[in-house]
DNA sequence: ATAACTTCTGTAGCTACTACAGGATCAAGA
DNA sequence: TCTTGATCCTGTAGTAGCTACAGAAGTTAT
C-alpha cells in the first residue's frame, strides 16, 4: 500500500488531480491509515495509470471513467469502446480540420506583414467589414 | 445610438459576452440610456465586431484586448501586431501536430477491433503498462 | 529537538463564456 | 387602458479539468 505522493509517482497522475478524481468519484475512495491518510493498493494505481493514458489519449474525463468501468466489468464490451473511440477520433479529426482553416486565415491575414506598409495590413482587415 | 440586442445582432457577439467584455473591461462602458439601458455608438458595434474576428481567429480573449487597443492607438505599431500573430500561429501549429498524434494513437488503439478479439483489444492496451 | 517533508481539508482561481433567477421596462395590439 | 410579449437589468452559478493556495497536523531525518 502506498501513499498519495508515491501513488502520484507511480501513475504520473498529480496528487491534487487524485483527490480531484476521487470527490469527483472517478475513482473509488481509497482505504485510510490509522493516521486519515489514502493508501493505495497496486490495483488502485493501475487504475490511476490507466485514467492517465484516456487522458493522454485526449478522451474527456467522462469517456476515460466510462473506459474504466468497462475495463472492469468482465463483459469487456467492445462495441461500446469502439464507439466511444470513434467519436472521439471524429472530434479530433474536426478540431485539426478547424485549426487548419485558422492557420490558413492567419497566414492570408499576415501575407503583407512587413513590406513597409504605412498602417499595419493586418489591423486594417481585422477593422474591414 | 443601438441597444444591446441590436449591437449584439449587429456584431455577432453575445449579449451576455458583450456584459462579460464589459466588466471585463475588454470593452469601455457604453453609454445609458434614461432608463439605465446600456446604448451602443456604431464605433462600439465596430469594436464587438473587431473583437469578434479576432476570438474567430483563436486568439486569446486578452490577445483580441491588445489588437484592440493597437488598433485604436494611432501608432499602428505592426511589429507587436506581428509578434502576436506569429506567436498565435505557432501556437496553432503545435496543437494540430499535437492533434495528429493523438489521431495516429487512436488509429493504433483501435486498430483490431472488430476481428473477432474474445477481449477488447483496446481495453488490453489500456490496461498494460 | 528541530527542520524539512508530506499529507490533510477546504476554498478559490484559471478560460471564455453561458444560463439562469427575479425583477423592471418598453412597444404594440385589442 | 390593459395586457401580452419582448427586451433589458443585476447578480450569481455553472461549464472542463485541473491547479494552487492556506492553515493545520503528522512524519522522517539529522
Amino acid at each position: 500500500m502506498f501513499a498519495i505522493g508515491e501513488a502520484s509517482r507511480q501513475s504520473g497522475v498529480g496528487i491534487e488531480t487524485i483527490r480531484y478524481y476521487e470527490r469527483e468519484g472517478i475513482v473509488p475512495k481509497p482505504e485510510r491509515a490509522s493516521n486519515n491518510r489514502r493508501m493505495y493498493s497496486a490495483n488502485d494505481i493501475g487504475r490511476l495509470r490507466f485514467l492517465k493514458k484516456c487522458r493522454d489519449l485526449g478522451f474527456p474525463l467522462t469517456d476515460a471513467k466510462t473506459l474504466l468501468i468497462l475495463s472492469e466489468g468482465g463483459s469487456e464490451d467492445c462495441q461500446s469502446v469502439k464507439k466511444l473511440a470513434e467519436l472521439h477520433t471524429f472530434n479530433v479529426r474536426a478540431k485539426i480540420d478547424e485549426l487548419k482553416r485558422l492557420e490558413a486565415a492567419l497566414i492570408e491575414l499576415t501575407a503583407n506583414c512587413d513590406t513597409g506598409n504605412v498602417s499595419c495590413p493586418m489591423l486594417s482587415k481585422l477593422r474591414s467589414v
